[in-house]
DNA sequence: TTGTACGCGTTATCAG
DNA sequence: CTGATAACGCGTACAA
């Protein structure tokens, strides 16, 4: 029931030696006798010795963690993003500590993730208010924001992907090869940036084709399934006409394909369908779905990697923006493509 | 690019008390005069302090964190897993250090969760060897397995799902309602007990309704949507006759389902198809998707609770088996249902 | 190349 | 109810 860890004061008196020494093998930072440290190592193992995280943290002021701070954790983003985060979180030696910002944190007031556990921050979203944002960069604490960028006048690094290239590639997609006229838009959440950087996409796209912009074909969908298909019901209600849907992700194309399969119409024939995201469900919705395929998993490894730089006080780069493809499957109208 | 933190020192000084006072309203330890507490707490909130996470530790012995070992992050488990681990872990007021073992660590022999920075572990299926399991069990460091028991001779708690009576249930389904004769049965990986007592569960639906084993049914699907479908391709190349199929998991079914259709086979009329899991994309596969619904959930905030219990030197449960529930959707033959 | 001694920021014990 | 003060385990000048 009790369990005494040996201390790096055991194994220097286990080993004859002074706890310096011990140190020093431990984080080569001092060259040390070989036989010596050979000796030490010896005992470490015997021991079974680790060193024990808190006391280092106080001693050398590092705690060697990041923490990744979410909104929620849902959706088939956050398999891709935490893998990314933690590899290289991992590989460069630091530790993960995760935390979702709208569990009802059973201590108010109490900051789950800070300056006192970690030495630096990944935010994804809106997962932080810009409140805290302000005082976090006021006190010089290393942040990275991910698919957001800062609050007007505060400089912290932010890692993103090509939403609005993206957006606009694809609906001038549906524009130019399958004649559509009439484009759905659906949003993803207010003063989420993704969603608003999409629509702009989808605005350029627009004006890039001459055609009009208009309102009554923008509806939200905000990044749900369920949402998107009463929209979409809604819209079939009031027997709107349009020719395509762009969908705000890959979500609300699952909820848009269900309600215009309910009703009846043939996707694409009756009216083509595009996502973002390109999620692990695009590909095997049928039809399979024509998405812009965003590097999520890049996104949480250029990100560890911004704030690392941070936390090592170099100069990170003030936003990355990674790249996003075009996935042409068939619910655009687009051929059949010999799948895998 | 520094950033001084106040200390309960600074925090003591300017409410005009000792450290001690300070220390007893925050952590309500010991009675402390109303207003005296008041002064403290508005000196708290002026120099926006937070106790230093690793001083605590130190002095307190207790780190209040909780790690979870993980073989890989992808696929559908983790999300919801992660979901229930978290939410729970945060209410209890721990933090989550998350580390996935398949990553090549950049340090070997650095243990990067353990007794030194966590105060109890939740390790996932096989993300941690049998001698480390032993080492950790002798020390008698907190650990809850997930998905997995302990080895022979160790007691440690674990929590997983009624992987073989759902499996039962569900091939006696296809074999009560839909009449099936031949079953083929996809495993999962070699070693895994999830996949192992799903096995079991087919072999005692077999057995009770007084069917013969057929080893010449059973392939190995990895738990992997691509190799299942390799395993089908093979199987319809054999001319192998069978009338319906239960894949290891919903990941596999997505490569049985493609691969049948691929070629020219109609599910469910030419062959049912069965799953577990009921992961997101069951309910969009074309056909929905008969699957037993797992609360991976569920497994996760259990998971979290046994640890905590077990670290607060309570009896926890040795084991927790959660029910599974069948989903009959239209994969196996059943009728459609109206959906949502 | 090695050892001594101090300090990191808290908690906890013990006197008052 | 309050305040000193000794740990907690380790890193790191500084001295040898």
């Amino acid at each position: 029931m009790s369990f005494p860890r040996a201390t790096i004061t055991d194994v220097a008196r286990r080993a004859g030696v002074s706890i310096s020494t011990v140190s020093r093998v431990l984080n080569d930072t001092a060259p040390v006798d070989p036989e010596t440290a050979e000796r030490v190592r010896i005992v470490i193992a015997e021991l079974n010795y680790t060193p024990h995280a808190a006391a280092r943290t106080l001693a050398s002021r590092r705690t060697n963690t990041i923490g990744l701070l979410l909104p929620n954790i849902g959706g088939e983003f956050y398999t891709p993003l935490l893998r990314g985060i933690e590899a290289v979180a991992s590989e460069a030696g630091y530790d993960l500590l995760i935390h979702s910002t709208h569990t009802p944190a059973g201590n108010t007031s109490r900051r789950p993730l800070g300056e006192h556990n970690t030495d630096g921050l990944l935010v994804f979203t809106e997962a932080v208010d810009d409140a805290e944002l302000i005082r976090l960069n006021r006190t010089g604490f290393p942040v990275v924001l991910l698919h957001d960028s800062a609050p007007k006048g505060l400089k912290i690094p932010s890692v993103t992907v090509e939403n609005r290239k993206g957006t606009q590639k694809m609906v001038e997609h549906l524009i130019d090869v399958h004649g559509c006229k009439k484009i759905l838009f659906l949003q993803g959440p207010r003063g989420n940036e993704d969603s608003e950087e999409r629509e702009k996409g989808y605005r350029q796209a627009l004006e890039s084709r001459s055609m009009a912009y208009d309102p009554r074909l923008v509806a939200m969908g905000g990044f749900e399934p369920n949402q998107a298909r009463l929209v979409i019901e809604q819209f079939l209600e009031r027997r709107m006409t349009f020719d395509a849907i762009f969908t705000g992700d890959d979500d609300n194309a699952v909820g848009v394909i269900q309600a215009l399969q309910e009703a009846g119409w043939k996707i694409p024939q009756d009216v083509a369908v595009a996502g973002f995201d390109d999620s692990l469900f695009a590909r095997i919705l049928t039809p399979p779905l024509t998405t812009v395929r965003a590097p999520i998993e890049q996104v949480g490894q250029e990100g560890v990697r911004q704030l690392i730089r941070l936390i090592h006080g170099e100069e990170p780069e003030a936003r990355v923006t990674l790249a996003v493809e075009l996935i042409i499957r068939q619910s655009c109208g687009c051929s059949v493509r010999l799948s895998k």
